[in-house]
DNA sequence: GTATAATTTGAGAATCATTATCAATTTCAC
DNA sequence: GTGAAATTGATAATGATTCTCAAATTATAC
């Protein structure tokens, strides 16, 4: 009982970002550079600090797809966010994230549950890998 | 044809901390305090830079368990490294890491290359979720 | 509208894991 | 042993993120 939540100018800002970058992904920097270029100041503390509250809110969801680079930030819209299981394919060679919808994935949910105790978070969770693209690629290579 | 790769005093005193703390994981710091307690001293960038060399020669893994923070290392003997496909759990709430070997797994791996032409790397996917203790407490917390 | 109190902002400093620099040391082949 | 090549390690640099705190903004009471 202690957050009045003022709403800004900088949230409404930074929630149009939000709707424009719909099911795409971004880093703060991705933020700031983007007003930057319409020449709109907001502090990058703002939006490290918005953001972060936007994901303790579950609004958006934050991943960690390079090893110590800038986490990954994704607004999936307004009622998805509970309901959508779409996990992330990063590729390791061509670092393209790929958004993958797919039962067999539900499946494996709930068999870590039932056989392992586990339950699984699609949110967080990043499949590393190859992706088709590089695996051809690196086919025709060996050739 | 570059690398002589001589074998240094450095390097043997690493790889008898591997073998002590095989299956378990470790970070950069880990090394360093683990020497510092033996009155051994080895440089930071040493260990970084041997840890990263074994990374690279497969010999262990790397993994990024946490957020922002230090990237964690595993040795897993010296055979396994190739045939074993052992993931790795990560509890959100506890934050303990938990080894798992599951068939179900490997089919997840057959699946995702037949249908989504993707080639899942298990030895640097880690899944995210709430394990069975943490899930527990949590349910008498509600009670 | 003005005053007031609570919240948010943002510039800059601080943090922390990791990487880069480069002279000094160590290793190994001869 | 000598010397070229590789490795080490103290220290500086990097880069994403968080912290600090005074100033600005917002909501509320009058």
């Amino acid at each position: 009982m202690q957050k009045a939540a003022y709403k800004t100018k900088q949230q409404e800002l930074l929630f149009s970002y939000l709707r424009e970058m719909q099911g795409r992904h971004f880093t703060a920097e991705d933020v700031r550079a983007h007003f930057e270029a319409k020449n709109i100041s907001i502090g990058i503390a703002t939006i490290y600090r918005q953001l972060e509250k936007l994901v303790n809110e579950g609004k958006i969801q934050k991943y960690f797809i390079d090893d110590h680079s800038a986490a990954c930030f994704e607004y999936s819209g307004e009622e998805c966010s509970k309901n959508e299981h779409h996990f992330h394919l990063k590729c390791e060679l061509c670092g393209r994230l790929i958004h993958l919808e797919c039962d067999e994935l539900e499946e494996l949910g709930g068999h870590l549950k039932t056989e392992h105790g586990f339950v699984i978070n699609p949110l967080r969770t990043v499949f590393y890998g190859v992706c088709t693209d590089c695996a051809e690629k690196k086919e025709k290579e060996n050739e």
